[in-house]
DNA sequence: ATCATATCCACATGTCACGA
DNA sequence: TCGTGACATGTGGATATGAT
């Protein structure tokens, strides 16, 4: 980093001001001359010119650069998410990736270091937990940054104080609940992630609430990791229970991929012997087998609607905005009876 | 020692003068 | 009239310098 090229050298070899140097490389409403044109574009060639993008970021009073924090990237949910709201950020300018490792503290580490390097806005992506101080911690961090002009989206529970893309948890397993016990289910296992977590916990009640409305109830709440391999853990513990329910909803799909991959090595067949349901509809489940039933969420939808409030304008009366996104259930091969 | 002010970074942008 | 250069100003924050 000793001796950067900056415009002025890029000025000084094309024997042009340092002004009409910056209006030809960042293409300014101010036309240069083609003759000039080319000789800039030529000298910063030869020097290997790239801009500073923090000093064009403080020139310019905002930068392009739009913070994403995520719990896992390995994770479908999370990728497809980020892929979307790359696609919104791509043309105004880069993403910063975070990612928590769902360790809820990296997100208020992340919001810290992010802010530092004067990102335009952030992306929170991911479910907000049972502890209050950290939501709290969270939320004034949050503030801090938008009252500094920073913006902030959040897809998860409203508990931030920031424009929320919701996903309708509760009424989506609701329904789902409904759905299978109309096939003719008649006894559920839910595997619940963790209790910390609110979308989990959302889940599980709006299950629970909808095998109620049906005279139904879950024998076993089973909780694990959020991921594939809790998933795979909890259904095993479940397995090792002297009674088999019918049909198991895991609060996510990877936790009921895990949960197929656990059934399939005790040989027991999805969905003869056993129906599994996950929620989310990540893309790969589509080439399963069996083919997995679960609520979808429109991921790439959410993905794309969370990077745009944090770059539109529109802020109307400086209200928090709340999209709230309605699960669909899909029935598929794996709760067939 | 404490505080206020100056300078610097690399750039964007507006005003104005000037040559063709 | 067009396109340019010179110049000034501003941008946020870190750091240096000077004043008290």
């Amino acid at each position: 980093m000793g001796s950067q090229i900056t415009l002025a050298d890029v000025a000084e070899r094309a024997g042009v001001s340092l002004a009409t140097a910056s209006r030809v490389v960042n293409g300014s409403e101010r036309v240069v001359g083609k003759r000039f044109r080319e000789r800039v574009l030529a000298a910063a060639a030869e020097l290997g010119y790239t801009a500073n993008a923090f000093a064009q970021a403080v020139a310019r009073g905002r930068s392009d650069v739009v913070g994403l924090v995520v719990a896992d990237i390995q994770d479908p949910y999370f990728s497809v998410i980020a892929a979307a709201a790359l696609t919104v950020v791509e043309p105004h300018g880069e993403l910063m990736l975070g990612t928590t490792l769902h360790r809820p503290e990296q997100e208020l580490r992340y919001v810290t270091t992010m802010r530092a390097r004067q990102v335009r806005g952030i992306v929170l992506v991911g479910s907000r937990t049972t502890d209050t101080g950290h939501t709290k911690r969270l939320a004034e961090a949050i503030a801090e940054f938008v009252s500094g002009g920073g913006r902030v989206a959040v897809i998860g529970q409203d508990k931030l104080g920031a424009d929320t893309v919701l996903p309708q948890n509760r009424s989506g397993a609701r329904e789902l609940a409904s759905a299978l016990t109309g096939l003719g289910h008649r006894s559920f296992a839910v595997l619940g992630g963790p209790k910390n977590l609110l979308t989990a916990r959302d889940r599980v009640d709006g299950f629970v609430d909808g095998l109620a409305k049906r005279g139904r109830r879950a024998e076993v709440v089973v909780h694990s990791e959020f991921v594939r391999d809790g998933g795979y853990r909890a259904m095993n513990e479940l397995l090792d229970r002297p009674r088999r329910p019918g049909c198991v909803f895991a609060v996510n799909d990877v936790m009921a991929i895990g949960a197929m991959a656990a059934a399939r090595d005790r040989g027991l067949r999805v969905p003869e012997d056993i129906a599994i349901a996950g929620f989310d509809d990540i893309p790969s489940l589509r080439d399963l087998a069996p083919t997995l039933t679960t609520v979808r969420l429109p991921l790439e939808e959410m993905g794309r609607k969370a990077a745009s409030l944090v770059l539109d304008d529109a802020r109307e009366g400086g209200r928090k905005r709340v999209v709230r996104i309605k699960g669909e259930v899909v029935l598929r091969d794996s709760t067939r009876r």
